[in-house]
DNA sequence: CGCAAGATTGAGGTCGTTCAAATAAAGTGG
DNA sequence: CCACTTTATTTGAACGACCTCAATCTTGCG
C-alpha cells in the first residue's frame, strides 16, 4: 500500500489570498443595496469573498475574470469554476460562502444583495428566474467538471479546457486566456509542469500555436482538439 | 511526453445499461401528474431516464439509492453523485437530461412533472423553494467533489466517501452501502482495485472493518477518518 | 537594463493503473 | 439444502502517467 503523502497541485501558504488589495474600488458602497444592484471594481488578485464570509450578497460578473476555489488544509488548491462576464456566482443555500472568489485581473461585477434566509424569495424582476438559471448552469458545468476530473488524462483535460475557454471567449481562432499556468492546473486537477508539457504536445501535434504571449492560445485545429478531448 | 492511451476507470459497454429491466413497476402511470407526484417503483439497476431523455419530470427518492452519471465515448464512466431518500434529482434548465440515472437496487421514487420551460413558476406549495435548496445542495456537493477528484489521493478518498456516506445513512458505526466497489469506483475517480485495496489499507489501519458480507462497513474510529480524508 | 514572477524543460520517483489470477459471495435449479 | 454457475471482490506483479524536484528560459515591469 502506498503512503500517505498528500499529491499533487500548488501548495496555497494558507494566509497568501489577501495580498493584493488595490486602492481602485477597495470598499464597495452595498449599504442597503437596490434591486439593480451596485457595481464593484476588482484589482488583480483582489478578494471577492472568502469561504467562511457571510453569503449577504451574491455577484454577476460585468467584465474580467473571477476564480472560486476550494483549499486542503495543507494548501492544495481546486478551482470549480472560471467565471465570465454574464455569469453569476456566489450564490448559496446557507449563511456563509463555501469558496473563495477572487479576481484574475482587473474586473468588474455587480453585486446583489441576497434576500430571503434560505433562497430568494418571488415578485423580481426576472432576477428569481435569472439566479435558478445561473445555479442550473454551474451545476451543469460542475458536472462536466466532475467526469473531467475523474475519467480524463491530462491530454483530455487540457484539450477540453481550451475548446471550452474558445467557446466561452470566441475571439475566433486565438484564445486570450485570462488565468496562469497555476490557476489551469488547479482547476484541471493536475500540476504546472503537466499542463506546460501538455500544451507543448498540443503544439507539437499542430492543433494549437502559442505566439510569444503565453496567455494567449490560438486554436488550429478545433475539430483535432474535440477529438482529443473525449 | 506519454501518449494518448485513454486511462483507468471501468468501461461500460455502451449498450449494457438497459439490460435490467424487472418486470414489477415497469411503466411508471405518468400521464397528467398530479402536483403531489406519482410513484414509481425500480427495480435493480433499472434506469429512471438517460443521457439524451427529455426532461419532462423530475424526481425525489423515496426509499432507496439512485445513480446519476455521464459516459465517455469510450465507456470511462463518472457516477456525478448517489441520491439518497429525501433527495432531489433529474431537475435540468434545458430540455434533455445531461445524465443517466438508474436504481442501485430496489428504489422508490416519486415522479413530478416539470413546469416552465427553463424553470418552475412560482405559486407552488414550496415545491419550488425545494427544488432550489436541492439544486443548491447538489452544486455544493459537486463542489466539494470536485475538490475530492482534483486535489485528493486515493486513501483520502476513500476516507471521505465513507464519512460522507456514514453520515447520509447514519446507522450508528455500521454503514450498509447501497452500491457496490464499481460504483464506488467510478464515483471516486479510482479503480476498482484502488478501492479494495485501499479499502483493505484502512482496515488494516484499525479504522474500518469489514464484515463477511463487504456492502457493509464498520466505521471504527470517525475521527481517523477525518483525519485521513483531508 | 536588470529583476522578479511565470513558464518551460529535464531527470527520476511514485501512486494508481493494468493485466491476471485467486477467492468469496450470491444466485439457480434440482 | 446442496453442487454448480455467475458475479463481485480481493490480491499480486509490473507498468506507466503524472508528479516532484531542480534548473533554465521567458516575459513583463520598474
Amino acid at each position: 500500500m502506498q503512503t500517505a503523502l498528500p499529491p499533487n497541485g500548488s501548495r496555497i501558504p494558507l494566509s497568501a489570498a489577501l495580498v493584493a488589495r488595490p486602492a481602485l474600488g477597495r470598499r464597495a458602497e452595498n449599504a442597503a443595496a437596490p434591486r439593480l444592484g451596485t457595481t464593484r471594481r476588482l484589482g488583480k488578485n483582489e478578494e471577492l469573498f472568502a469561504e467562511g464570509d457571510r453569503a449577504s450578497f451574491f455577484y454577476r460578473v460585468i467584465s474580467g475574470a473571477v476564480r472560486t476555489y476550494k483549499l486542503l488544509e495543507d494548501g492544495r488548491r481546486q478551482i470549480d469554476a472560471f467565471h465570465l462576464p454574464g455569469d453569476i456566482l456566489g450564490v448559496e443555500s446557507r449563511e456563509e460562502h463555501r469558496f473563495t472568489a477572487e479576481a484574475l485581473g482587473e474586473a468588474t461585477v455587480v453585486v446583489y444583495r441576497r434576500r430571503a434566509p434560505g433562497v430568494l424569495a418571488a415578485g423580481d424582476d426576472g432576477l428569481t428566474e435569472q439566479v435558478m438559471a445561473a445555479v442550473l448552469r454551474s451545476l451543469e458545468r460542475a458536472q462536466d467538471h466532475m467526469l473531467l476530473l475523474g475519467r480524463k488524462s491530462a491530454l483530455e483535460k487540457v484539450a477540453s479546457f481550451l475548446l471550452d475557454m474558445g467557446e466561452r471567449v470566441s475571439d475566433g481562432e486565438s484564445v486570450e486566456l485570462p488565468m496562469s499556468r497555476t490557476d489551469i492546473a488547479d482547476h484541471l486537477g493536475l500540476t504546472i509542469e503537466t499542463v506546460s508539457r501538455t500544451l507543448g504536445e498540443l503544439v507539437k501535434r499542430g492543433v494549437i500555436a502559442l505566439p510569444t504571449h503565453r496567455r494567449t492560445v490560438v486554436l488550429r485545429d478545433r475539430a483535432g482538439l474535440r477529438h482529443l478531448g473525449a
